[in-house]
RNA sequence: GGAGGGGUACCCAAGCGGUCAACGGGGGCAGACUGUAAAUCUGCUGGCUAUGCCUUCGUAGGUUCGAAUCCUACCCCCACCA
């Protein structure tokens, strides 16, 4: 764990510039200003969906900051929308998702309960459910909630906006969704909501109907989408440009040292425990010549470190600088035994059983590339046959895909002779 | 209720009787370069017992020496008029 100063150390100023980090917007700031000047613990809530529970470091984005105002020792609300789970946030490309089942919701909210304490104090998190009150509110009720809201204020909504305009249809069970949400603050009575950019609008709700029920609005802080490996896209699990919360540490690792060194700033701001004034003087180092690297391994060693303990972390790194030095084997491959009825096995069989490549045509093609070792020596005929002679070998597939293999014979053919 | 357009490999998208395992782009993988970063350049990107063979162009049939391309039926999507 990095050195960091203890919040309680931090000056006022110090506290609300750490506050304000990596958020994307706060309104209103003056709000927020008057809030913390209270004193009091705030109440904080951020909302999570109640389906697949499955983080990627774009998720920890929003419990960075949740810890952050624990840290604080404000009240940190962790509400999972199993009642509003059952609408899905309108994309226009869901439809009404049938309810989940009670004991999936707990199911749920137990496998999110295992990650996010990883990041967040369990003692100063209250974890909540919008069915809790969702369930019970009457249909005259809902009409009133709904009463509070106009379709044109709806259609403000970007997304709502575009599918009218286009003809698109909008149902209208989706208009509930952002009033719900709204409503939770109500319900919560919430002086604080987070949430992603993209969630905006369902949050200016919240304030609007706590306004409505003579509530004091609440605060809303909107965090950025972390950016994926690319550095484009936001992370996602569907462009494939995630790093998940339970990957093993050294996949996790090696996930962080290949983003760019932009990125590193990026990954800094958003995931790291770092004070602010830590990460500009790691800043400085590099500006003074000190190689990148060095500092994006000081990255990966806080956040594997945080999802996977302090030594594996530091094993991790150990194991990475090992085997990206200049053609060096792993030391701790598991050995895997290939039996064949054949004296001899293709290079592109061989490599295919071993789960090296998908297919023995991609083996064939990336013997051709050049991309195959034998014992850290190239293997360049494609046709190549290997001796099954129960020798171990280890292959090589690109710069990080290694096995090492033992080609014997079928033990039914020993066992025949 | 009326008249359309389209379904091609991971994604987008050409092809519209043979030279098509299928142009091009994206993505991915590999090679060079490096800090096994990024950027850049190059190659590859259906499978197999591999200079050949097998299977793929929504599904099922049909025409033909030969079909992703033509015909028939079916399924699924998109969008237009009111």
């Amino acid at each position: 764990m990095p050195n960091t100063k203890t919040h309680h150390t931090l000056s006022k100023k110090e506290q609300v510039d750490e506050l304000g980090r990596g958020v994307e917007e706060v309104l209103l700031e003056t709000e927020l200003t008057e809030r913390l000047a209270e004193g009091r613990p705030l109440r904080v809530k951020a909302g999570f969906d109640p389906t697949a529970p499955d983080l990627h470091l774009g998720h920890t984005v929003l419990l960075n900051k949740m810890r952050q105002f624990q840290e604080f020792d404000h009240e940190v609300i962790f509400l999972i929308g199993d009642f509003t789970g059952m609408i899905g946030d309108p994309s226009g490309k869901s439809v009404t998702r049938p309810p989940l089942k009670p004991e999936e919701v707990l199911e749920n909210a137990k496998t999110y309960e295992e990650q996010v304490y990883k990041i967040l104090d369990p003692k100063k998190t209250r974890l909540d459910f919008n069915s809790r009150w969702m369930s019970k509110m009457s249909s005259s009720a809902l009409v009133e909630l709904a009463a509070k809201h106009t379709v044109a204020r709806m259609l403000e909504r970007d997304d709502f906006r575009t599918r009218y305009s286009e003809g698109k249809s909008i149902a209208i069970h989706e208009f509930l969704y952002p009033l719900i949400q709204g409503y939770d603050s109500v319900a919560l009575k919430s002086d604080i909501e987070l949430g992603g950019t993209d969630q905006k609008f369902n949050l200016l709700m919240g304030r609007q109907l706590q306004q409505a029920h003579g509530q004091t609005p609440q605060v809303v802080l909107t965090l950025p989408l972390l950016e994926g490996l690319d550095g484009v896209n936001k992370m996602s699990k569907s462009l494939d440009n995630y790093i998940g919360v339970n990957e093993p540490p050294l996949e996790m690792f090696g996930k962080l040292m290949s983003i760019s060194d932009e990125l590193m700033w990026r990954y800094f701001e958003l995931l790291s425990f770092r004070s602010i004034s830590e990460i500009k003087d790691l800043r400085l180092r590099v500006d003074d010549g000190e190689n990148p690297r060095d500092i994006k391994f000081l990255l990966a060693l806080e956040i594997v470190g945080r999802f996977s303990g302090e030594s594996a972390a530091r094993k991790a790194k150990e194991e990475f600088i090992a085997r990206h030095k200049h053609g060096l084997i792993p030391d701790n491959l598991d050995t895997l035994i290939v039996g064949s009825a054949e004296k001899s096995l293709g290079i592109a069989q061989v490599l295919r059983e071993v789960g090296l490549v998908a297919s023995s045509s991609e083996g064939y093609r990336m013997v051709k590339q050049g991309a195959v070792r034998r014992n850290g020596e190239h293997i360049t005929d494609p046709k190549l046959a290997l001796l099954v002679d129960g020798k171990e070998a280890v292959f090589q597939v690109g710069k990080r895909k290694f096995a090492k293999v033992i080609l014997q014979a079928k033990l039914e053919d020993v066992a025949k002779k």
